[in-house]
DNA sequence: GGTTTAATTAAGTCTTGACTTACCAATGGG
DNA sequence: CCCATTGGTAAGTCAAGACTTAATTAAACC
């Protein structure tokens, strides 16, 4: 029924455009806060603050370096994140073909 | 970069607890809007409104029996989810393999 | 120690949207 | 036909949160 403890504050963390779209270039390789807001549509603050959202969901992990700050994903959230939709495929599949056994034959 | 179309509008709409609440329950299989009303802390138009918007968002289809209206997950809508969060898989975890090779040797 | 670079925090604005109650539309059965 | 059931729509409230600019911390280098 619930598929993860933190799912919820994953989901809500990743709703966000803005914000998945910081989440999928992490995704390619760490970058710093900087070099993130460069390419994105909006202030550094604001892209501080989405980072701080998604590491308090457990999405994001911090590394310093000098004065920088290196952001990159956590894998493990990934996998999380996948087996949810690998279990919710499977449950969505099997009701499907229920329905279609006992639906109108 | 961009993993589909409408994987914005997908993400948007499962951010918030209940409506993502709602396609867990109807993964299981299909429901009618009183019935998922009755199992939930909020009113039936609530549910009706969220219902609109996963429908838009192409997660659930509907289908209309007598007075009633019977929701369903769309399963294409699940194994599009399910096919982003392996490609991230793939890109986050190689990211991090290269990470790890050329990080602190 | 001062200055520069990098980033988080504070404070405030303004829209969005999740929810409510009240009302309307449509289907089906007596 | 009328009424009951079911669900969607309208209207409005209220809080949350995605942004902004301005001020603050913190590290590194001279």
């Amino acid at each position: 029924m619930t598929y993860g403890t933190n799912i919820d504050a994953r989901f809500e963390a990743l709703g966000p455009p803005t914000r998945r779209a910081i989440f999928e270039r992490l995704a390619a390789g760490p970058l710093s806060v900087g070099d993130l807001a460069a390419g994105l549509p909006v202030s550094r603050p604001a892209v501080s603050q989405h980072l701080k959202a998604l590491k308090s969901a457990g999405l994001v992990v911090e590394r310093r370096a000098g004065t920088s700050r290196i952001y990159s994903v956590d894998p493990k959230a990934v996998a999380e994140l996948r087996d949810y939709f690998d279990r919710f495929w499977d449950i969505a599949l099997s009701a499907y073909q229920r329905s279609l056994e006992g639906g109108d034959a």
